[in-house]
DNA sequence: ACACGATCCTGACTGC
DNA sequence: TGCAGTCAGGATCGTG
């Protein structure tokens, strides 16, 4: 479900609720998830206040006095305020009841998410794992072309593996290349400048476009308001084949790149021989 | 050293 | 209607 944009629409959602209040008790009901989650570590957050709330590439950071609460959604996590007094939903498999009588849940069908404890000390570390956020004022054209300089791969993977720009998932990588005019199989390390510089530049576009959206609400993903996102009325590329171009309406086509569904224009994102 | 496939899961959808 | 097969927004690990 989540990548950045989906993310990041959940943290403006908690960010103004949650921002001062204290959390009073944790229940993990399903410790199994993509790594199990470690309690104990967890309990350091009990009895404090959320300061802040971050994102960082597609992890939610919840700011404490000793360190961050932080969750990855996988593909189909989610979280969301309810009463503390409302029943359990199916696949709901952490609780975090804050004062004020609000409870956070977490609830993730297939498991690919992750709850874990950073301490102080360990968040740099952390931040430094990931690639640099997408509106990082240093990430400019020039830096954007010598960073992929260094991968002779097809570009839809090198923004897949998030190590130069973090956040950028499935959809937006197929979305991003669409409008960039890039077929997804280039190799990072032929782009020209003014193709690092356009596909940065649709990078940030598509990104910002589907926060402004709601994101997408492909199957289940909904804004912890209960409002599904519709950016997913504006994919030009992604889950399209077969379907017109948005530009000149030739059918849309799909390969497999990295074991995931990549979706192109063959007429506007030629794919470059050598 | 790097690239790739397999893998962790459940649910929604398709076609017979 | 039922059932088998396919596919899915992510990230890590092992293998070649």
């Amino acid at each position: 479900m989540p990548e950045l944009p989906e993310v990041e629409i959940i943290r403006l959602f908690l960010l103004p609720v949650l921002v001062g209040k204290t959390l009073v008790h944790i229940s993990i009901r399903e410790r199994k998830l993509r790594t199990v989650v470690d309690e104990h570590a967890l309990a350091h957050a009990s009895g404090h206040q959320i300061q802040d709330i971050q994102r960082l590439a597609k992890y939610l950071l919840f700011d404490f006095p000793s360190g961050h609460l932080v969750f990855h959604l996988g593909m189909s996590g989610n979280l969301y305020l309810v009463d503390p007094q409302k029943a359990y939903e199916r696949h709901e498999h952490a609780e975090f009841i804050f004062d004020h009588n609000l409870s956070l849940r977490y609830r993730d069908p297939r498991r690919f998410g992750r709850i874990f404890w950073l301490s102080q000390k360990q968040l740099p570390q952390f931040a430094l794992s990931l690639g640099k956020e997408p509106w990082d004022a240093s990430l400019i054209p020039e830096t954007f072309y010598q960073a992929l300089q260094r991968y002779d791969k097809p570009i839809k993977n090198v923004l897949l593996a998030g190590s130069v720009i973090a956040g950028v998932g499935n959809i937006y990588a197929n979305e991003a290349l669409a409008y960039a005019h890039i077929h997804p199989k280039t190799s990072a390390s032929l782009l020209s400048l003014t193709q690092c510089s356009r596909l940065l530049y649709s990078i940030r576009q598509v990104l910002s476009d589907a926060i402004a959206k709601g994101g997408s609400s492909i199957q289940d993903f909904t804004h912890p308001n209960g409002q599904k996102g519709y950016f997913q009325n504006y994919y030009i590329a992604y889950r399209r084949k077969g379907f017109p171009c948005a530009f000149c309406s030739t059918p849309i086509e799909k390969i497999v790149l990295a074991g995931r569904s990549s979706f192109f224009c063959p007429k506007c994102q030629p794919e470059i021989f050598f």
